[in-house]
RNA sequence: GUGGGAUUAGCUCAGUUGGUUAGAGCACUGGUUUGUGGUGCCGGGGGUCACGGGUUCGAGCCCCGCAUCCCACCCCA
């Protein structure tokens, strides 16, 4: 038997019945905040990883799936969904076309990971991508799409927030606390040795306790934001309060990806175990310039949907359509005549198999229909048809013309 | 990539110190005397015990390898 790769799931029944529902519920709430789908390749240029999500990270470091097409392109599978909508945004010159441009998409992304719970080698993401809006209004709407969507489905969160400061300042604090880092070199783990060089921001939030000990008096990001990232972040957390929602500020909160700044949000689930990050975004107002567009400030978020469906309760499935069988086998083509009929206005199940009525109801009792239609030799007599309404028991008996 | 646990029917799981033909519940399927379901009763099918080696008279059970899943690290959605 061939099995699927390891960490590539099918998705069918309940899973996609659960999918769907989420896609559905997602797209019509990035609708009425005016968004409009976009779909991108799943396949990119090597390259548009490395300058966009940053050759330090792990993901294009050691997740990617990469390799050398027939016309020796250096290709890979995306393993995140933003590089690709800035790369068509700069590709359609809607960088030069000015205005707001506010995408949405759903798609499978690819990291080459050790899997666990929550964590997949191909995964899904539903993401949103606002171009051209500066305000930090609209890190504030990203937020309360992101809010929206997981109220509709009743899924509960802790929204996790921090501003990772700009060019102004951030470069100055990261400079500081390389600084701190190195006078404690000797004194914290390996993992943060190599942080240092790869992602010296991460430190702060190593599972180490000694580590912690030590970073508590390691210079804080927030307290060595500019003016103008400052006034931003108190604008933010200002705008969330007022349309209630809960945030709590965590300092050591850091996106994977280098091509975040500022606002930094993470919401996350305590119920799916330690892949808990549910959805995860932030503003990027340098990216589309770094992929060679015209300066451009952006801001967006994903939602990891295999994640969020752990947390989705379905409603419950009403009885819906018919089911339709014969019980003389001289009544299965008008059976299957009337069933095709049926189909141009309502979800229609056929049963070939020709039983008496107990096995007929039992079966259309089995698909959730909403009636069952069944025709025996009475019918075929009269040139009837047998319908009883399973939900409230009435039976009646109408004409097969008039099925 | 590192460490730990698990793997028996479609699903959830029993399976004694190694001992005849590997079980249950659910699901599926047939019947329940002749046209009334979801909830009664009786029956039936379904297993290379993940896979490959080894020890043994004998392995679902012990040993080694391998794959996958789960948990933690790591990373992130």
């Amino acid at each position: 038997m061939i099995s699927s790769l390891r960490g590539m799931n099918d998705i069918l029944s309940d899973d996609y019945e659960r999918f769907t529902y989420f896609i559905e519920i997602a797209t019509n709430v990035a609708k009425r905040y005016g968004f409009h789908f976009i779909e991108t390749p799943l396949l990119e240029e090597t390259a548009l990883f490395k300058r966009s999500v940053g050759e330090s990270s792990d993901i294009v470091g050691k997740e990617m799936y990469q390799f050398i097409d027939k016309g020796e392109n250096d290709v890979c599978l995306r393993p995140e969904g933003t590089a690709g909508v800035v790369r068509a945004f700069v590709q359609k010159k809607l960088d030069r076309a000015g205005g707001l441009h506010r995408f949405f998409y759903h798609g499978a992304m690819f990291r080459y990971e050790r899997p666990q719970k929550g964590r997949l080698r191909q995964f899904h993401q539903f993401g949103v991508e606002s171009f051209g809006e500066a305000s930090v209004h609209e890190d504030a709407t990203m937020i309360m799409m992101v809010s929206d969507i997981l109220k509709t489905l009743g899924i509960g969160y802790r929204l996790q927030l921090n501003s990772l400061g700009d060019e102004n300042c951030m470069p100055q604090y990261r400079t500081s606390l390389i600084k701190f880092i190195e006078s404690m070199e000797d004194k914290i783990c390996e993992d943060c040795q190599r942080r240092k060089t790869t992602n010296p921001i991460r430190v702060l939030d190593c599972k180490n306790q000694a580590c912690q000990e030590i970073y508590k008096n390691a210079p804080k990001l927030v307290d060595n934001l500019c003016d103008g990232c400052s006034n931003d972040f108190t604008k933010l957390k200002k705008i969330l309060e007022n349309n209630e929602i809960l945030y709590e500020i965590d300092t050591n909160l850091v996106r994977g990806l280098d091509y975040y700044s500022k606002t930094a949000f993470e919401f996350v689930s305590d119920n799916i175990g330690s892949q808990s990050a549910i959805a995860g975004g932030g503003r990027y107002d340098k990216l589309v310039e770094f992929l060679d567009g015209r300066a451009t400030p952006a801001v967006g978020f994903a939602i990891g949907i295999e994640r969020l469906m752990e947390l989705i309760i379905m409603p419950e499935n009403a009885r819906n359509g018919y089911y339709i069988g014969a019980m003389d086998t001289e009544a299965i083509d008008i059976v299957v005549e009337l069933a095709q009929k049926k189909r141009k206005t309502e979800k229609t199940v056929i049963d070939y198999k020709v039983k008496n009525l107990q096995n007929h109801l039992k079966a259309a009792d089995k698909v959730n229909a909403k009636y069952c239609a069944v025709i025996g030799s009475h019918e075929m007599k009269n040139k009837t048809v047998w319908i009883k309404n399973l939900e409230d028991k009435t039976e009646q008996i109408v004409e097969v013309k008039n099925f």
